[in-house]
DNA sequence: GCTTACTGTTAGCCATGGCTTACCAAGCGG
DNA sequence: CCGCTTGGTAAGCCATGGCTAACAGTAAGC
């Protein structure tokens, strides 16, 4: 049931973004701000909902706070994906068979 | 590129699950709307969507258009994730005994 | 202690998008 | 032909959510 926030989270082109920075190691949040065309607390509240979907983890350092990728969001994403891969493949073809011969 | 629709597409749960009900097999638009709580304009919107960023193709039947998944949208996400998968495990793993060191 | 640096939070604005209702087009059967 | 079925489309309504600006809190340095 975790797909559910993880593939919200992802949607925003924005807080992809942000996710996508911390590819590149931790960082702090105005580090990431700091490469982004919005303002900080939008960085802020973008990793609050990547924390809810389990997409990174945070630590205190400081008066900073580090963020990095948690790969349970992720593996969430992938379970619910390989769910489909292998039957969607096979089925796909038999599709295209039929479209085939319908023309 | 293509992943930025299939998130967007997959992020909305009354759309996935016009998806996930193709993962039964392929089903016209009625078919589908029937076992839904919205009506079947919404449904056609939804697959609209699905269509654009590759999620389902669609084979016209008569009167009637028959969707079922295709594989390349969920390819584009495969792609994607996997960019992340192995190094977001490492490097989680390592940022773990950093935030149990500073404790 | 006081200032400074760094971050989370709130209120409010505004654009995006999902839903319904109504309408239109296209095959099929009598 | 004509009515019925099936499905895509347009207009409009309304909720959701992303953004900024202003504020509050906490740790470090002097």
């Amino acid at each position: 049931m975790a797909y559910q926030a993880a593939f919200l989270a992802l949607a925003d082109p924005t807080r992809r973004r942000v996710f996508e920075e911390l590819r590149r190691g931790p960082r702090s949040v105005g580090k990431i701000a700091a490469r982004m065309p919005v303002s900080r607390p939008a960085v802020s509240q973008h990793l609050r909902v990547l924390k809810n979907a389990g997409l990174v983890a945070d630590r205190a350092e400081g008066t900073r706070r580090v963020y990095c990728i948690d790969p349970k969001g992720l593996a969430a994403i992938r379970i619910w994906l390989d769910q489909f891969w292998d039957e969607a493949l096979s089925a796909f073809q038999a599709e295209l068979e039929k479209k085939e011969a319908a023309e």
